[in-house]
DNA sequence: GTAGCTGCAAAATTTTTGCAGGCGA
DNA sequence: TCGCCTGCAAAAATTTTGCAGCTAC
């Protein structure tokens, strides 16, 4: 297990919640794909490593874990999808023909949470804002 | 009806479709609000004026206007929501605490827009980009 | 030991589909 | 008239829930 997900576990613990085998191995689920991944790609996951896990328990616990702010989801391109709340805040760029996915850092759009605040009095979330578009090897 | 929901009748049947009296109040309902909404919101809307109009019709329409591109579905706050594509591409803000819905055009996002152009390789979307944060009241 | 968590199954909800009949062009 | 479109109902897919038993702590 990697070093962030020995710390959700002892941050669960010390909120007072269980760490159970079942919500660790969706929270490796979620870790492997580096990126971000849909319920059931983590259920499969799970799956093939403890068929007995349920799969409303992989709903369940991922509700937990987003709840807990562990967890983020987001919409993109209209499924939701799930990642680990890393450090660095960032956001993605999805290509809407291949679906490549990219992270970009929040600095990148430092100009524009600016002007937000200041033209529309609007703060944005500097996490999970997710750009439609297209990456150059489909433009 | 207002002028441009006539012209896209007129599109429609161009393109040898059918202007259905269902198709012509699912766009009246969507138009109605002005600004977007839900599957639900849509079905209610048009229940109200004729009972008949089967949730199905209403999930076939909606597909077949979006494939039409006549009207664009977003996820907003995890909620499929359709509106009218109109001629001005314009954002949206989302306030994650009392849901309000602001637009904004994209000249807002022109920077933003160069900026990824150049240094990510990026061509972003001029349509439907969905931000979420805090407004005014809620900060 | 005990309360929180899980598996299971059933229920609830949401979306899709097949088909016969209706109606727009 | 013709065939696209709709209503209906059933099916399929997705998500939630109640409950008994298990297990992390």
């Amino acid at each position: 297990m990697s070093h962030h997900l020995r710390d959700y576990a002892a941050l669960m613990r010390a909120r007072g919640f269980r760490v159970t085998p079942q919500r660790q191995m969706i929270l490796e689920a979620i870790d492997d794909s580096h990126c971000h991944t849909s319920l059931d790609e983590i259920y499969e996951r799970v799956q093939a490593k403890a068929p007995a896990v349920n799969r409303a328990t992989v709903y369940r616990t991922l509700d937990f874990l987003c709840e807990q702010r562990i967890v983020a989801s987001a919409d993109i391109g209209g499924r939701k999808t799930y990642e680990i709340v890393g450090d660095e805040p960032h956001h993605h760029l999805v290509c809407r023909a291949c679906g490549m996915v990219k992270q970009i850092d929040h600095e990148a759009l430092h100009v524009l949470s600016k002007a937000l605040e200041q033209e529309q009095e609007f703060t944005m979330d500097m996490d999970h804002l997710v750009i439609v578009g297209w990456c150059k090897e489909c433009v």
